[in-house]
RNA sequence: GGGCGCUUAGCUCAGCGGUAGAGCGCCUCGUUUACACCGAGGAUGCCGGGGGUUCGAAUCCCUCAGCGCCCACCA
């Protein structure tokens, strides 16, 4: 016997640990069946599940297990990334507290205790994804660090570089202070700061007392200033292009050039030009050849090493001595200082308040250099064009579509993708210098020494680059990588490209650009068929959540709270296309009430001694019960594939929780009831076969969105061998000889009995109180089917009988219009008249404006000729039966008139 | 500055040319032998505003407003 209540955790590890000693969620590339693959977005190895995750990873599990079931060869391919910064920013953070730092530990004892923390932490996420259900082929777990995929990362870093794609350039990089290494451009957030913007006077030279005003929201950089800017149409400036400036504290001469970035509506007009610590400035240095000293050090310290040779001493100008002062001053210190000394040399003209947006590092936090440095850059914009080109031909498509711009804009504008980080934990990049700076790139070292034999004609010292790849780099091949390339193995044959990407909308440019480029570039062909984009989770506010806020949930404990199949189903009813998920603790809590009927309907279908019957034909039936939900379950497979074949999961879940429900709970147990009570006999046989066929079909409707409850339940009862659901053939629809009169005859129950009940609800007619039926002008048909469903009326619309009604009205009746006829329950001395009469008018009414408004519509001839002629006859329908509704209910009325 | 999305019942959302829907919440009634994590019933809507197209608009177009997000932007 089923328990009264469900218990998740006494069956969740369990049927999980046996799905996956059984191999159900291995790939079987042997199997001739058509495969179907996701590759997981792998988490940070070192990092535990949050919502974001759940969602990701419910979607992907819902739907391989749907193709599964679908006799898919299904792969689900899991594995763990190496998350560079943020890998190492932890670890970092755990030495600090034990009064270490990696630079004394060097290199080697760093990774060495990196791989520790991994070895320790990195089966957490592992076991969540666990917890959560998912059927994922750990066979192939993979590592973005593994030997496999380092061997994957070297191969295409060597190959990119040869064809040219991969090269070293020294340009402005967003380099972080804080991890002292080059980020992407997407590793740069924007944040509105609160500033100053300082309007300071340049003298001009040779013109004592005339300065040239430039606004400054950065004071410390003018050290590097190199010349400033005005623009050519300006009059303001005319006279002064082709001049000099004296720039204040370091005493060179400056000159002032006219240049269309120069903005004669901001600031002063005038702007100054720093190449080496502004990307703008850089450009118009370019266009003017004009030197591009470095100020600012690795973290952001004063460094006068580059403009040493420039300073002068410049009476009421510059003083060299105060400005050797400044070298190694932090870039806030030295602001400060530059400020109080330009101030004490009457050189700032104003001051004002000024809130601007200034580049921060997503993960330190703090504002961005721009810096000079050498670094290493893909061609992104070769890459991106045919990538740009397999999104317009559909060879791959986003879901929603709606992505696909956004991937359009950026990949259109693409800038060169700077992949080296001065970071330790990573890809080292395989490049090796000699003595003279020639750097050989190759796959290992040994081929590195030969190039350089080669190259110098004898063995030759070489130096490796310190520096790692950005993650993204490998997390790049991650759908070619982790099936054994560069190796021809038979996986990468089968599984490449796979099938759907689920991601957040988040990663859309960090990863499945770099995926499609990649991919493209190396396969030939797109990675994935589709990307399938959700929205961002959310608190029940539409908050973000955040650990700041407070407002973080976790998942794990909501599914120790309500059960993982809650949760997931939860997740998947609201992830609606291109919208935010709103996660409330309640929603997750009243989607267990599903999880817990459907177990109380399997109760009631073991108590009756409904059971799986394997010669049932669900064909063969003839009685209108059971033709009805045979054919209802029909339609909800329906619903359910082409929803899930749709990524609307939203749907799915709907299509479940109506059918199970409203329909199998709600009407057809109810309607079984007095049939599975009854004598034994063909009727009793085909409700039950009709039971346990539907029953087991929502079961396997369900199980991809609630894994555990509904295998839990197969199993249970005998549907098949333990563990079993998972490989059970998803429903197809049957042919139901007769559905559609089975239809007809369920459909007039329901709505009879509806209408019943509707009049002694809202009369207040206690349920103890049961009522003769009396119809009148009911067709022979409807007395029939009255006569048929006696008993579900008896018990469901507490009648004693149904009679046609033998010449008068009794005295106190209530009355109900159902098609068309009118069924009055005589409740003299129970029913309010009053009340009673009201509320047939209120009908009355309801349907007499219907008709009215029906009416008008067909009155306008334009309607009754352009309209599609179906719409027409279906509107004049519609006013025949709304008025004649309105005429049974006018009797009525007249028959409880006072 | 450029772009995208959203605005429908108290809440969360579906519907996206032809009768305004669901779930939750709320109110009323109820313990009828699966389930009170339940059952039955009910109320609640200028479908953001304005204009247009159409026989017909929540749905298509234009426009305005509000909210959210992405990209760009250190004068």
């Amino acid at each position: 016997m089923l328990d009264k209540t469900l218990s998740p955790a006494g069956y969740e590890p369990r049927l999980y640990e046996g799905w996956e000693a059984s191999g159900a969620f291995t790939a079987n590339p042997a199997s001739g069946a058509q495969p179907f693959a996701i590759m997981i977005p792998p988490p940070n190895v070192t990092g535990s599940l949050h919502v974001g995750h759940a969602l990701d990873v419910t979607i992907q599990d819902t739907l391989i297990r749907f193709r599964r079931m679908q006799g898919r060869d299904a792969l689900w391919q899991p594995g763990t990334d190496h998350a560079g910064i943020a890998t190492q920013m932890v670890v970092e953070r755990l030495l600090a507290a034990e009064g270490l730092d990696r630079r004394q530990m060097g290199r080697e004892a760093f990774l060495e205790r990196v791989w520790k923390w991994k070895a320790e932490s990195g089966g957490t996420i592992t076991r969540q994804l666990r917890r959560m259900g998912a059927s994922l082929d750990w066979s192939r777990e993979r590592f973005t660090m593994d030997e496999g995929l380092s061997i994957a990362v070297r191969e295409v870093f060597v190959t990119l570089h040869r064809q040219g794609l991969i090269y070293r350039d020294r340009r402005l990089v967003n380099w972080d202070v804080k991890f002292q290494t080059a980020i992407s451009d997407l590793e740069v957030e924007s944040r509105e700061v609160k500033g100053s913007l300082w309007h300071l006077r340049y003298p001009v030279e040779g013109e004592p007392g005339r300065f040239l005003v430039v606004a400054t929201t950065r004071p410390e950089t003018m050290l590097g200033d190199t010349a400033v800017a005005v623009h050519p149409d300006d009059d303001r400036f005319r006279d002064l292009v082709g001049k000099f400036l004296i720039l204040p504290i370091t005493g060179r001469r400056i000159p002032i050039v006219a240049d269309v970035y120069s903005d004669p509506e901001k600031g002063s007009g005038a702007v100054k030009i720093t190449p080496a610590h502004d990307f703008n400035d850089f450009e118009v240095a370019r266009r003017h050849s004009l030197p591009a000293p470095t100020v600012l050090d690795a973290e952001g310290r004063v460094s006068l090493a580059e403009i040493e040779a420039d300073l002068r001493a410049v009476p009421g100008v510059a003083d060299p001595a105060w400005t050797r002062d400044l070298a190694g001053k932090d870039r806030f210190e030295a602001r400060k200082a530059l400020i109080a000394e330009l101030e004490r040399l009457e050189l700032v003209e104003a001051i004002e308040p000024h809130t601007h947006a200034v580049p921060h590092g997503d993960r330190s936090g703090v504002p961005i250099e721009p810096r000079l440095t050498w670094q290493w850059y893909a061609d992104a914009a070769t890459l991106a064009k045919p990538a740009i080109e397999a999104v317009e031909t559909g060879r791959t498509q986003f879901v929603p579509k709606q992505w696909e711009n956004t991937f359009f804009a950026w990949m259109r504008d693409i800038q060169p993708w700077c992949i080296s980080r001065q970071l330790w934990w990573g890809h080292q990049i395989p490049a090796w210098y000699g003595p003279d700076g020639h750097f050989f790139v190759e796959r290992t070292e040994e081929e590195a020494a030969a190039a350089a034999r080669a190259h110098y004609g004898q063995d030759m010292a070489l130096t490796r680059d310190p520096d790692v790849l950005d993650t993204w780099f490998s997390s790049g091949l991650w759908p070619f990588s982790t099936l054994g390339w560069p190796e021809k193995t038979p996986e990468l044959a089968r599984y490449y490209p796979g099938d759907v990407l689920v991601t957040g909308f988040d990663i859309i440019f960090f990863w499945v650009a770099r995926m499609m480029m990649l991919g493209i570039h190396f396969m030939g062909d797109v990675p994935f068929r589709t990307v399938n984009i959700h929205g961002l989770v959310r608190d029940e506010r539409g908050q973000k959540m955040s650990k700041s806020k407070g407002n973080v949930m976790d998942p794990l404990e909501l599914a120790d709270a309500y059960g993982t199949d809650a949760l997931r189903f939860t997740l998947a009813s609201f992830a609606g296309p291109g919208r935010d998920v709103r996660l409330g603790r309640q929603k997750v809590e009243s989607n267990r009430a599903f999880v817990t009927k459907l177990w109380n309907a399997a109760r009631f279908c073991e108590m009756n001694g409904i059971a799986p019957d394997a010669g049932f034909d669900p064909s063969a039936v003839a009685t209108p019960l059971a033709r009805w939900i045979i054919d209802g379950a029909n339609a909800a497979v329906a619903e359910a594939t082409s929803a899930l074949e749709s990524y609307r999961l939203d749907d799915y879940a709907a299509a479940l929780y109506r059918f199970t429900w409203g329909g199998f709970c709600d009407w057809f147990l109810e309607l079984a009831k007095p049939a599975l009570m009854g004598p034994d006999g063909a009727e009793k046989d085909e409700v039950k076969g009709a039971a346990q066929h539907v029953l087991g079909a929502i079961l396997r409707l369900a199980h991809p969105v609630m894994p555990y409850v509904t295998e839990e339940l197969w199993d249970r009862f005998g549907y098949g061998p333990e563990g079993s659901l998972i490989r059970t053939p998803w429903p197809t629809p049957v042919a139901v000889p007769g559905a559609e009169e089975a239809r007809a005859e369920l459909d007039w129950l329901v709505s009879f009995i509806t209408e019943i009940r509707v009049v002694r609800a809202e009369v207040n007619v206690p349920p103890s109180v049961t009522v003769p039926l009396l119809v009148q002008g009911a067709s022979a048909e409807t007395l029939a089917r009255a006569a048929r469903w006696i008993e579900p009326i008896r018990r469901l619309a507490r009648a004693t009988e149904v009679r046609p009604l033998d010449g008068k009205v009794p005295e106190g009746v209530a009355q109900a219009v159902v098609g068309e006829a009118t069924v009055m329950l005589p409740l003299a001395g129970v029913v309010d008249l009053a009340a009673e009469r009201t509320r047939l008018a209120k009908d009355h009414a309801k349907a007499e404006a219907e008709a009215r408004k029906i009416a008008t519509k067909l009155a306008n001839p334009d309607f009754t000729t352009r309209a599609k002629e179906e719409v027409v006859e279906e509107t004049r329908e519609r006013l025949r039966s709304a008025e004649a509704e309105a005429a049974r209910l006018a009797a009525a009325i007249a028959r409880i008139a006072a």
